[in-house]
DNA sequence: CTAATTAGCGTAGGCGATACGCAGTGCGGG
DNA sequence: CCCGCACTGCGTATCGCCTACGCTAATTAG
């Protein structure tokens, strides 16, 4: 009884705390290293290439010896959305509650943009992992001196996760889309000019007049200024809030 | 030469443009066919049900006859995608372009409910069928009053879709996650309190100890709440942005 | 030393996507 | 009127995937 024992398994893992036994061979895996060679493979060759038979090969095991370690496939992918993340840097000091969580904001998508296939992940459930964690405590630290009630700084933070979720999604699947396949981009403008009925989609016909879809070169870029438009708007918003809150 | 060839074919398809001849034998098949039998079984057996095989079973084809109507499987996938959203219901006459936008982005929510497996789809382009472009044009029309640039209104929109992209994702794999384990969220505060060290994550530690965790039962109504109050945020912001704007 | 425990792994089953080529169908030109 | 051709449906087969099961060998407790 020294842990109780109601801590689901993925949990336990992702913390480290699976009981030590000393009987039997000393294991060659852990799920460090399974963790993190799946990663690589991921990294490398995208999810799709992460298969538990490449990720054995990448360790020098054959496959099954994986299942000692990971009780299945979707259980590995549960590790590596929290390994991923790694830690958050800690917020500047100093900073006031918006210079804070744009600062996280930033960090969040630049941890995951090392890694672009995050954004297929399954979401399984409500964060748990340290690394996820660390995330969360992260972005509350940021309104820790607001005099909001801890229930406001969570909708808040909620608020932020879910656009920031949205911006991973959007434009983590449009770059890879992007590096596949760059025509559909480029030719983004073109294509709904010859799809795009002025009596039946008039608002988006005008957009398309106006010639905003014209030059879509600079993707990353757009998107990047799209993000911090977006971020903005709802930081103003938060603003009000806390405004009216005082 | 009457239709210029460089639609990427999917756009085609859905579009229902595909060049038709008068040859050979009478399809018995047709692309909305096969599309509306994949998203019966999506919805009544989840994403992961539906194979090629048992699509075709259900309508009484082979596997194979399938392919002569569509590429691979990621082409039906981007076929379901348009055709699952169905049309947007027009705005409400009169309505100013808050009330239409909150109309739009709660139009969005319902209409991918009706199919849980939307967010788990993957985004492989900018939206390009028929009614993925209505409802762009439907957002973008409830901006028409506002005297706001072509390209800032496309800023708000993308910016808004990004936000209900991430609650898609979010509460859509949530609440699939909880019917499948209802356990990780009832023990979510639990889980929590368990693994986490005041000393370590000290803004998360202050949440637990307030209970925000604790009644986790309502779980749907809580993420409509947060959703509601993050799109208010949000389009505060975006109130102040006209208003800078006149 | 012996028995208990556990790691690694070989085998095999089941399912999924899809390349390929054949058979039959029904319209167009002669 | 009929033949050839374009096109549909589909059977076969390959390959890769996840993983249940049970054996073998390693390691340590007693």
């Amino acid at each position: 009884m020294s842990e109780q024992p109601e801590l689901p398994a993925d949990v336990a893992l992702m913390w480290g705390l699976r009981d030590v036994t000393k009987r039997g061979p000393k294991p060659s895996l852990s799920v460090g290293d399974i963790t993190r060679a799946a990663i690589e493979l991921a990294d490398a060759e995208g999810l799709a290439a992460v298969s538990m038979a490449r990720v054995a090969e990448r360790l020098g095991n054959s496959t099954m010896a994986l299942y000692r370690h990971v009780k299945s496939k979707d259980e590995l992918l549960v590790l590596m959305s929290d390994a991923a993340l790694e830690r958050p840097e800690p917020l500047p000091a100093g900073a006031d509650w918006r210079a804070g969580l744009t600062f996280w904001a930033k960090g969040v998508l630049t941890a995951v943009r090392r890694h672009r296939w995050y954004a297929k992940l399954p979401i399984s459930g409500p964060p748990a992992g340290p690394n996820n964690l660390a995330w969360f405590d992260s972005a509350l630290g940021a309104l820790k001196d607001t005099g909001l009630s801890e229930e406001s700084k969570v909708g808040i933070v909620m608020g932020l996760m879910t656009y920031v979720q949205g911006e991973m999604r959007l434009s983590m699947d449009l770059a890879t889309g992007f590096s596949e396949n760059p025509d559909a981009f480029t030719r983004y403008g073109a294509t709904l000019s010859r799809v795009v009925d002025p009596r039946e989609l008039p608002a988006l016909a005008k957009v398309l007049a106006a010639g905003v879809f014209d030059q879509v070169d600079a993707f990353e870029v757009t998107e990047e200024a799209d993000f911090d438009f977006g971020l903005q708007l709802y930081l103003n918003g938060v603003a009000g809030f806390i405004d009216r809150a005082e």
